[in-house]
RNA sequence: GGGAGAAUUCCCGAGUGGCCAAAGGGGGCAGACUGUAAAUCUGUUGUCAGUGACUUCGGUGGUUCGAAUCCACCUUCUCCCA
């Protein structure tokens, strides 16, 4: 199912394929939690701007509109009109990022909705049998994911209770895989690999998972909170224990210089938030560095967002006009921000293919990183 | 023509003798954001030195130790009656 088409250092030019579709890697996952690419972008948008996977959620399409409601009109790829590779995420980050809201057991996890405040109980058995409804191509691993740093104790006891839940995901996908009913009769599942800012428990936990012989791993829990130095160690200690014939994948994560750094690690699969987020804010990704749009130098600038960058907002639209949509409210600045960035994004690891099979990377990676981070 | 009311820092709008450089919004300026409870959140917004001084609440004059707040007149605006 996977292929390194070449390698550069550690990077790894490669290809997945999925019932939708290959997908070409290293690779940046557009993030669409809710079915939809936040910043109004349509399909024909995601194909424009040369995204190759959308990232949904399980507990945001679970709490609405419902996984039956999408299993009904055929799954994901029907009901969002999206014929490429969908994955989703478990909801293991929402165990994360809704802590106050929930309660943690062996079973599973009880979430607060965050819509109406209604009980939710999900365990890996709730969570492959959303995403299986989903019809996604890959559905990840029911998990917990833990701020940084937390304690030993608590990370090894959660990391356990992780791993038995990775357990439980792949024995209730093989069940559900046997149904008549069954959308993405060739979706699969990855492994998450946990353990904080721990190298022992990380590779503890990644040697433990492996054995489960999953077709793809990620690797989950950082940056929430670690720094990127922290972070890049971790990387390099689990990518050594991860299957060298199986996607990898570096979830949330992140910024174009984190991403370079990953790729140089072995990286194949990313995804983040932060980005379109951010562009929807107006902060910019651009060739040249990152452009706050709001600030009022930009209110007379007629040139376009990045003048480097080929995108269908940077091919016509003035940073002026972008500006003064995104300070007047108005949906359209948003979305023009939101394309350049992720445009930018698909973009940056096209590039990065592209040298690590001409065996130019390092020397694309030290250029680009000089240049990516720094505010302009 | 007569009567009533109002004028506050960029805007709207609190404040009716000291705790007022003056609430709260808006707007402006800037910052944050990493498997999206996030079109959200934070800071700042008289001037200059920086734990203090100065200028400011339509104008002018007055009362008072002290006035955005009280008094007189003036200006402008709003409403009501002719």
């Amino acid at each position: 199912m996977f292929k390194v088409l070449s390698t550069d250092g550690a990077a790894r030019r490669g290809v997945y394929a999925t019932p939708h579709g290959d997908v070409q890697t290293p690779v940046f996952m557009n993030v669409g939690t809710q079915a939809a690419i936040k910043g109004a972008l349509s399909t024909e948008d995601l194909e424009r701007i040369g995204c190759q996977v959308m990232l949904c959620n399980t507990y945001h399409l679970h709490v609405r509109p419902s996984d039956d409601v999408v299993h009904q009109l055929g799954g994901l790829h029907d009901f969002a009109v999206w014929d490429r590779p969908i994955l989703t995420d478990s909801g293991g980050f929402q165990v994360f990022s809704l802590a106050k809201l929930r309660n943690i057991r062996e079973e599973g996890v009880t979430f607060s909705a965050h819509t109406d405040g209604h009980r939710i109980f999900m365990g890996p058995e709730e969570s492959m049998k959303i995403q299986w409804g989903l019809g996604s191509d890959i559905a990840m691993a029911f998990d917990e994911c833990i701020e940084n740093p937390s304690p030993y104790d608590y990370v090894k006891r959660s990391c356990d209770r992780t791993a038995r839940w990775l357990e439980r995901c792949k024995a209730a996908l093989t069940e559900l895989q046997k149904r008549e009913d069954t959308v993405n009769p060739g979706q699969v599942l990855w492994g998450i690999n946990q353990g904080g800012t721990y190298t022992d428990i990380r590779v503890e936990h990644m040697r433990r998972i492996a054995e489960l012989d999953l077709p793809g791993y990620a690797i989950g829990g950082l940056a929430v909170g670690e720094t990127a130095e922290e972070m890049y160690a971790i990387i390099d200690a689990v990518t050594a224990e991860m299957p060298a014939d199986k996607p990898r994948y570096l979830m949330g994560v992140g910024t174009p210089v984190n991403i370079l750094e990953a790729v140089s690690r072995g990286i194949d699969f990313f995804d983040c938030v932060m980005p379109a987020r951010n562009a929807r804010h107006g902060h910019l990704f651009t060739s040249q560095g990152i452009i706050n749009m709001n600030n009022a130098k930009y209110s007379t600038d007629p040139g376009p967002i990045d003048p480097a960058c080929d995108c269908p907002v940077c091919r016509r639209y003035s940073r002026a006009y972008v500006r003064h949509l995104l300070r007047a409210g108005e949906m359209l600045g948003m979305r023009l921000a939101v394309m350049h960035t992720l445009y930018f994004y698909n973009h940056l690891l096209a590039e990065i293919r592209t040298h690590i099979e001409n065996g130019t990377f390092s020397a694309y990676k030290a250029e680009q990183t000089a240049v990516l981070g720094r505010r302009i």
